[in-house]
DNA sequence: TATTGGTCAGTGGTCTGACCACCAACCTGT
DNA sequence: ACAGGTTGGTGGTCAGACCACTGACCAATA
């Protein structure tokens, strides 16, 4: 399973060998990884530059380490960006309006594939999420319910890539911003405006129009720009 | 009743850390890090300790290691997301053309953005890049000016964040494709065409006109998306 | 019986001290 | 003045040790 280390950077090989596994099937989300002296063995190298390899692989959400327990596969690469791009925003001292723009990017053009996509199915839970919404009086729910409102577009997007950058940079912003959703839900002028932006993004799906979801969903963020712009005054 | 004691990471720490400085302006892009061992002493911590800290910061191109010199932050991070991104590509499964829609994604805003803040420097600067890609003949130095054309855009849309995403998915797809630009600029009945994009996308500029420079920058991404989809036929 | 609490083996987290490979700057002899 | 070797500092790797944590097992207790 795991092939003798050559010369070279040691924790680079580990990364190509773990990948080459998880190409072919060998290693899966979850799973676990032999245990740090045992896989030293099998290499043939220290248990230290194992765990180098393994540091830089946790640090790019590939593996998740567990003391006591063993070291995993993460169940999901969800979040491989995630800690990148944090580390990006902060270092280029990037305004959230930018990573707003960003994330407008990304949910115009997941609209429009969702759009594309779209199945009755999906439609069905995206509708269902809608309508929760609506009912919904707990601004904190409410909040918890627009964020997988935008996670099942994503996953309608059928574009991982998209998604996963997309959940990223929505996830600094909330890192950022904690109570954005429920800020701007809170607001009583815009509670009705949201559902309706809802609708007709929800009639976009229906009707598979790639060009009218992405028209609504630009729109949909408009509101939060608006409340980035408010936040964090033009320089 | 009892609060929870949580001990982070060591290398996490001195991950924080190194944020810090460098937001405070103590350690800037290129800097030299201290010693290892002077470093661990510095902190407490042992040698071990620092350099799984180091080589998470490696893995997101955040500091880059020389054997006998020193390890030093990295001049740009630019590059912060490439190896994620590469890594997510992999191991999700994805196809070229996801990361292609990523892209157009990316690139669209990037030139609505672009033409909003477009500047006359700038602007003389791109418009020198489209009259060369014209008049060369060598394939390879349009690839390139083509490139540089694309590159401009970006740092004009004044998002680095944006910009970064961007640079990274590109050069993600250039790593996958090779030669789709001399591939694609080679035939002659798109060399033309090509042209007449770009001028369309300055003409936008020039008027600072971010919806037509939207629009003409997605018509430009069509040609890749052609390109690709052969290359990579539908499942 | 059901619960508590201890033991124990295995795991990741950290430390120590050592050796190697590499690089740059400093000699040194010509 | 210069080519070539020496030397000290650097990252790269290694071996072995101890600590903190986890889960499973098991005995003592209510």
């Amino acid at each position: 399973m795991f092939k003798e280390i050559e010369q070279k950077k040691i924790y680079l090989q580990i990364l190509e060998q773990i990948k080459d596994n998880i190409i072919e099937g060998n290693l899966k989300s979850g799973d676990r990884l032999p245990s740090e002296r045992q896989w030293a063995e099998q290499l043939g190298v220290s248990r230290a530059t194992i765990r180098e390899a393994i540091r830089a692989l946790e640090m790019i959400g590939l593996v998740r380490c567990q003391q006591g327990e063993g070291n995993f596969i993460a169940v999901d690469y969800e979040d491989t960006l995630t800690q990148p791009l944090t580390i990006m925003f902060w270092l280029s001292k990037a305004k959230i309006s930018q990573i707003q723009e960003l994330r407008r990017a990304l949910e115009t053009e997941s609209a429009k594939l969702a759009a594309k996509h779209m199945t009755p199915e999906r439609y069905e839970k995206i509708e269902k999420i809608c309508q929760a919404i609506e009912t919904e009086t707990d601004e904190s729910i409410r909040a918890e319910l627009d964020k997988r409102f935008h996670y099942e577009i994503a996953m309608a997007s059928e574009n991982i890539m998209i998604k996963n950058v997309l959940l990223s940079s929505a996830s600094l912003i909330e890192a950022l911003i904690k109570d954005i959703r429920i800020a701007i839900l809170d607001d009583p002028h815009r509670g009705p405006l949201i559902d309706q932006q809802h609708h007709i993004i929800l009639q976009a799906f229906q009707s598979h129009d790639p060009l009218k979801a992405a028209m609504a969903m630009s729109q949909h963020m408009d509101l939060i720009d608006d409340f980035v712009s408010r936040l964090e005054p033009d320089d």
